[in-house]
RNA sequence: GCGGAUAUGGCGUAAUUGGUAGCCGCGCCAGAUUUAGGAUCUGGUGCCGAAAGGCGUGAGGGUUCGAGUCCCCCUAUCCGCACCA
């Protein structure tokens, strides 16, 4: 029988699915092994080669640890939810749902091609009521909790209310959006609404204002990459910035769990130094400035305003202050006669985005009439207004210092405002001086301390005088969690006097209703405002239901909990499973959801471990993140004004086009001719001009896309070369973590790999053909050296080297003729977790009976491995000259003698003397002449 | 600007972690077989050189008997973050 690798494959895997193979249960006597793909949002386009790579990864890690023992669990599902459903609804009219069923069960019927060994039964899709239920119960919870700073956890908000009732919340350290300060007597005069809207400051799921882009045409808020030079992409209608009421989760209270957190991860370098980045610790203080009085008004609380600083140290060098123009100080500072003048300034910051303001740095800004008293020095210095501060950072306000800071630096220089060096020799002529080191000067008692000694006495200072206090702050932001989107999870939210209040649980799910168009509605309500009956009942009254959507990150912050027990309708994941399945060990999945997904799904599962329901702190123990496959595009050249293409060799000598040619009809560079004339209409009558008889392509690595004709469909390879070349060929391509483009040249090798390897099990006739003969020795340690390779090689990730000692296996396994059974059979096991058809459908014809997938993973022996003679090269002054054969428990005395020995060392020595013998036992042998 | 990563034949890559650089595959060359090959098999293939030999891991320097690997300093490319005070 020839490799027929489409018979054996769909044998194969019709054969695993008819007996549920791979159906993973709780068993308690093996060790757990959970293996996770981040799984994909299914889109219109299928799958291309690039998708699987990980997959292959995980596939190939769940299947070796299965044949470890472990007790592997190794799920897929679906991220259903999203906007591209959506448009493609708004555009045709069809329900977003058939249109994501449909991609699913494409992507189905692509992954199933593979040979993936998930475990289906336990498939999950965000979309589906079953399992948004618990996305919505989680939200709950949520608005259900407060952060408390001093336990460092999320606890029940009940217990709060019953501290406010005896005490007040004068006592607390709670995270909260605005600090408030309120007895028990004036928490238990407060109305109901009062209350509620006092709780909603501490809620770990909150509502509150917040800044958006929003777009009045289309009434809806717009994302920051749909607005460019403040008009919508779409229809071009102009956007402004608005406070708008949203709801937001509280990340921001868990920053500093989430930055200790990755020191207990193995995840890479780069992406824990992306999360450590964006949650954005920088120790500081804060200090009060006192506003200059005359100019005030008569409010005596506002007679101060808190700036945020790193660098307590240069409050000597302080020559004016900024405020961000959303600024709540603004109001308070700003004199009569310059109220105009910054109404006008303000209004202008308006119609940008915060992205625009940051890609445009021109330097703009206005003085508010307004000054601020240095605490240390009792200087006088002016306030401005400039949008180079930010309102959403630190205090949106600051105290510059442009000596020693390049935006202050450069508005100082453009407003002509004084500038004060601070430490001893640095030259600030040209620019700020803004390293944290020297000795400070003009800075009163900081005087000839280094920086880092003055920051530390600055801030004591403050700390002892009360002029402020030490503080961390972070730059994560608390996340926003609505959407006016249809395609989402609707929020289990009814309002009742106009304040939110969460639906009983046993009501969940809140399906999503049906609506007759997926826009928003006439008076600029989300599209949920068209369902009819969006109401909640209780005590025999009818409330309004929440009408916007959950975004894209609320159905996959805890998938991978609900695949350890996705049936079950009482909770999210039963303890019995979580205490088994406990978190990921592995995840694998790309490097763009480091400050998405990866922080939003760290912070939910720390949020569930506060509420007590899941057993880990952290959901991912270690991360793989796998390289991008790029597109490698194919180019023809039409001379201009003709139908004639001309070959890559020749372009030169015309005047041409380049033009992309689908890669499908390309193959090592070569342009297939006939099929290049039936691709489109305008080529059928296109002439050639070819170098030595064919038509050479360029090339070019771009992004995979339709529109660049460079997408390879993994069907189509599946076809000529079966899934087992595939996931070998895309495993050999380099190493798992680099981007690199696909390139189907090659992929021949790794094939004709998989025909000798079959080959190898059969004789010249074609006939299966394995003898039982014992192996010898040299078979034994072809083996064993392979096994030994293979083993580490997964461990470590290096699947690509693992493929090459294969290869190597095969090859000299070929050349000694060698088909013994001893030597394939466990060969065949250690093979298949790459190739699993090729490896099943051998495994059952040396007679095994049950599936491959339960054997065990053979175990090499070190023995084996060692020779009784060492290959020495010797090396005069370092250069390697020839090698000697020594026994390898030769003593120095015997490996020198035997180099001497060599009449080879005699011509390099070339009479000298030995200055220094170097021997590294069983390494090398260095002589320095 | 800050941070991270990478740099090795014509190409994708490998190197027991400081010990013979270039494994494996592609491509190329030669040969065998074949009516034919975009099939199969065998051998060769870093560069210069007829050879002896010399040179060689982005550039330059250093440590070492010995450096692709460690240190310093450039350069280029890719990826994050980016007015975060």
């Amino acid at each position: 029988m020839e490799y027929n690798f489409l018979r054996i494959e769909e044998k194969w895997q019709k054969s695993w699915m008819q007996n549920r193979v791979y159906k993973t249960e709780i068993d308690p006597d093996k060790p757990k092994f959970y293996v996770l793909d981040m799984f994909p949002y299914p889109s219109g386009a299928g799958l291309h080669v690039g998708h699987p790579l990980g997959y292959i990864a995980s596939d190939i890690y769940s299947r070796y640890k299965r044949l470890k023992g472990f007790n592997v669990l190794h799920p897929m599902g679906y991220d259903a939810f999203g906007l591209p459903a959506e448009q493609y609804a708004i555009e045709t009219g069809q329900h977003p749902e058939v249109t994501t069923e449909k991609n699913i069960e494409r992507y189905r019927e692509q992954l199933d091609k593979l040979g993936f060994c998930f475990d289906w039964d336990r498939e999950v899709k965000t979309c589906s009521p079953e399992y948004y239920k618990w996305t919505q119960w989680a939200f709950i919870q949520m608005f259900q909790s407060y952060y408390c700073r001093d336990a460092q956890q999320s606890r029940p908000i009940a217990e709060l209310i019953q501290v406010f009732e005896t005490e007040g919340n004068q006592r607390l350290n709670i995270a909260c959006t605005e600090e408030i300060r309120f007895t028990a007597t004036e928490w238990k005069s407060k109305s109901e609404k009062e209350q509620q809207e006092i709780l909603m400051n501490y809620r770990i799921a909150y509502l509150a204002d917040t800044m958006v882009n929003w777009c009045p045409q289309l009434g809806t808020v717009l994302a920051n990459d749909e607005v460019v030079n403040g008009l919508s992409v779409r229809g071009g209608y102009p956007v402004e910035q608005r406070k708008m009421r949203q709801w937001s989760l509280r990340v921001s209270a868990y920053a500093q769990r989430l930055l200790d957190g990755l020191e207990t991860i193995e995840w890479s370098e780069s992406l824990k130094e992306t999360q450590k980045n964006w949650i954005g610790r920088s120790e500081g203080a804060e200090i009060r400035f006192q506003l200059a009085g005359e100019l005030c008004n008569n409010d005596l609380d506002s007679h101060f305003m808190t700036v945020f600083t790193t660098r307590a140290d240069t409050i000597f060098g302080v020559t004016f202050m900024v405020l961000a123009p959303e600024s709540n100080y603004v109001a308070q500072v700003v004199t009569p006669d310059c109220k105009a003048e910054v109404d006008a300034y303000i209004a202008s910051t308006k119609r940008r985005t915060e992205r625009e303001r940051i890609a445009d740095r021109k330097v703009s800004g206005v003085f508010s009439g307004g000054y601020a008293i240095n605490p240390f020095s009792g200087e006088k210095v002016p306030v401005w207004i400039s949008d180079y501060v930010l309102a959403g950072y630190g205090t949106g306000a600051i105290m510059a210092v442009p000596a020693h800071d390049s935006r202050d630096y450069l508005f100082a220089k453009h407003f002509d405002l004084p500038i004060i060096p601070l430490i001893e020799g640095c030259d600030i002529s040209k620019e700020s001086f803004d390293a944290k080191e020297g000795i400070m000067c003009n800075s009163g008692f900081l005087n000839g301390l280094t920086v880092p000694e003055a920051i530390q006495k600055a801030k004591e200072y403050v700390r002892n005088n009360n002029l402020g206090e030490i503080k961390v702050n972070y730059r994560l932001r608390d996340a926003i969690f609505s959407r006016q989107r249809y395609w989402g999870e609707p929020f289990p939210i009814y309002y009742r006097d106009g304040m939110p209040y969460t639906v009983a649980l046993e009501d969940l799910p809140i399906e999503l209703p049906e609506v007759d168009k997926f826009l928003p509605t006439e008076t600029g309500e989300p599209p949920l405002g068209r369902a009819k009956n969006w109401f909640y009942d209780s005590e025999n009254k009818k409330y309004p239901l929440e009408l916007n959507t959950m975004p894209g990150f609320a159905g996959s912050s805890a998938y991978y909990l609900r695949y350890m027990d996705p049936h079950n309708s009482e909770s999210l994941v039963s303890s019995e499973a979580n205490q088994y399945w406990r978190n990921v060990d592995l995840y694998i999945g790309g490097t763009e959801h480091a400050t998405g997904h990866l922080i939003y799904s760290r912070f939910w599962n720390k949020f569930l471990y506060d509420l007590g329901v899941i057993a880990e702190d952290e959901p991912f123990k270690k991360l793989v993140n796998q390289g991008m496959i790029q597109g490698r595009s194919n180019f023809v050249y039409r001379i201009n004004g003709t139908n004639t293409f001309v070959s890559l060799g020749l372009k030169d000598e015309y005047d041409t086009t380049e033009l992309h040619v689908d890669v499908n009809i390309v193959n090592n560079d070569i342009l297939d001719l006939k099929r290049f004339k039936a691709w489109k209409p305008e080529y059928e009558t296109a002439e050639f001009i070819l170098e030595d008889g064919e038509y050479r392509c360029g090339y070019g690595v771009e992004k995979m896309s339709k529109s660049l004709y460079n997408v390879v469909n993994p069907d189509d390879i599946v076809v000529t070369y079966g899934a087992d070349t595939l996931r070998l060929y895309e495993m050999f391509l380099g190493p798992l973590e680099q981007s690199k483009p696909w390139d189907t040249k090659g992929i021949d090798g790794v094939h004709r790999f998989l025909r000798k390897f079959w080959r190898l099990f059969h004789n010249d006739e074609h006939e299966f053909y394995v003898s039982d003969d014992a192996p010898l020795q040299s078979e034994l340690k072809i083996l064993h050296k392979t096994i030994k390779k293979v083993q580490s090689d997964i461990e470590s990730f290096s699947f690509n080297t693992s493929v090459s000692a294969f290869m190597i296996c095969v090859n000299e396994l070929g050349a000694l003729k060698c088909n013994k059974r001893q030597i394939l059979q466990p060969l065949t096991i250690i093979i298949s977790p790459f190739a699993p058809h090729i490896g099943e459908e051998l495994w059952r014809l040396l007679g095994n009976k049950t599936s491959i997938v339960d054997a065990s993973f053979p175990e090499y022996d070190d023995n084996l491995l060692v020779e009784n003679l060492i290959e020495y090269p010797v090396s005069f002054n370092g250069k390697t000259r020839f090698t000697v054969q020594i026994a390898i428990d030769a003593s120095e005395e015997t490996i020198k003698q035997t180099v001497f020995d060599n009449p080879q060392t005699q011509k390099f020595m070339n009479g000298k003397e030995a200055k220094k013998i170097i021997i590294v036992k069983g390494k090398i042998v260095n002589i320095v002449i």
